[in-house]
DNA sequence: ATAATAAAAGATAAAAACATCTTTTATTAT
DNA sequence: ATAATAAAAGATGTTTTTATCTTTTATTAT
C-alpha cells in the first residue's frame, strides 16, 4: 500500500496519459491506454467509467471513440481525481485513525500529521492534470515501469 | 485508507500505550490495551505478537505479565514501527505506483512525493516511543475516539 | 506439583480491494 | 438499414486485509 490506493495510481497515470494524448482533440481507447500505463485493462475500464460518470474525464462510445479531456478537465487539479477514488481521507483523515481526532482532541501525531497532510493536499491542488503533457512528449516523466 | 494500514495504526496506538502504561517497569495485558485504544482484542494480539517477536516490544507470559517496553523501546524511533508493520514502502515508493521511478526515471510527481515523503519520514524518526507519555498521562493527547 | 494466568500459535471466516470475462448500448461509416 | 467499433454495465472470481475463536505454551503463586 502507498500513499494511495492501485486503483487511485491506475487512475492518475490513466488521466495523465489521457491528458498528454489528447491535447489535439482526439480520443484514446481504452487498450491503449492500459497498455501504456501498465494496468489491467478490465479494471482500468471500470476506474475510468467512473470518472467519467463524474466528469473528471469525457468519454464517446463508437468508432472514433475513446477517452478524452475538455479544456477544463485540462485545467482541473490533480486532488479532484485523488477525491473521486479515495475520497479525501488523505486529506483529513486521523493518522492514528481516531474518529473524533483533532486540534481540541488531538492523537499524539496530530500537529504533525496535520503539517504533512497540509502540503500535500496544497501539492495535488496546484498541480493540474494537463500540465505533464509537455515532459511526458518529452520523455522526461514517465508513465510506466 | 489512511497514510497506515489500519493494522499500523492500531500498532502505534497500542505501543503508545504500553509506553505510557509501564515506564515504572510493570506490565500491561492485551484486553486493557485493546479497551483502552479501541481495538479488537484478538487481531491487536496478532500484531502485538508479530512486534515482540521483532524485539520492539517485549512480553512475559503468566501471571503479572503482559507487554511492556524496555529502557531501549522507549526510545526507539516512531517509524521503526511502521517499517515493522506495513514496511518502507510508504518512505521510498513511488506515488503513482511505478516500479523504477527515480530522479533519473521519474514519474510526474516524482520531485513533489520526494520532499512529501522525507518529510514524513524525518518526522517518524524524530520521534520516539516514549516521547508522549507525560501528554497522555495530562490527558493532552489521546488514543481512543 | 497444581491451579491460575496471560501471551503465543493455529484454524477459520468476513469484508474490502483488486481483477477478469461477458453482454449490452451508443456511435459511426458503409 | 447494417456492420463494425468502443465504452458501459453486469456477473463473477481472486487476493489481501481485517477479524474472531480455540488450543497450546510459558510463567507465577499457592
Amino acid at each position: 500500500m502507498g500513499i494511495f490506493s492501485k486503483t487511485c495510481e491506475y487512475a492518475v497515470r490513466a488521466v495523465f496519459f489521457i491528458a498528454q494524448h489528447t491535447a489535439d482533440g482526439s480520443r484514446v481507447g481504452i487498450k491503449e491506454i492500459a497498455v501504456n500505463i501498465d494496468s489491467p485493462e478490465h479494471f482500468l475500464a471500470k476506474i475510468l467509467q467512473d470518472l467519467s460518470k463524474r466528469g473528471i474525464i469525457q468519454s464517446v462510445k463508437g468508432p472514433n471513440g475513446g477517452f478524452y479531456l475538455d479544456a477544463q478537465s485540462l485545467s482541473r487539479p490533480l486532488s479532484d481525481v485523488i477525491e473521486a477514488v479515495d475520497g479525501g481521507g488523505i486529506f483529513r483523515d486521523c493518522g492514528l485513525g481516531l474518529k473524533e481526532c483533532s486540534s481540541k482532541n488531538p492523537c499524539p501525531l496530530h500537529h504533525d500529521f496535520l503539517d504533512v497532510r497540509n502540503r500535500l493536499q496544497n501539492m495535488l491542488e496546484s498541480i493540474t492534470i494537463g500540465q505533464f503533457n509537455e515532459d511526458l512528449n518529452l520523455g522526461i516523466v514517465v508513465l510506466k515501469k
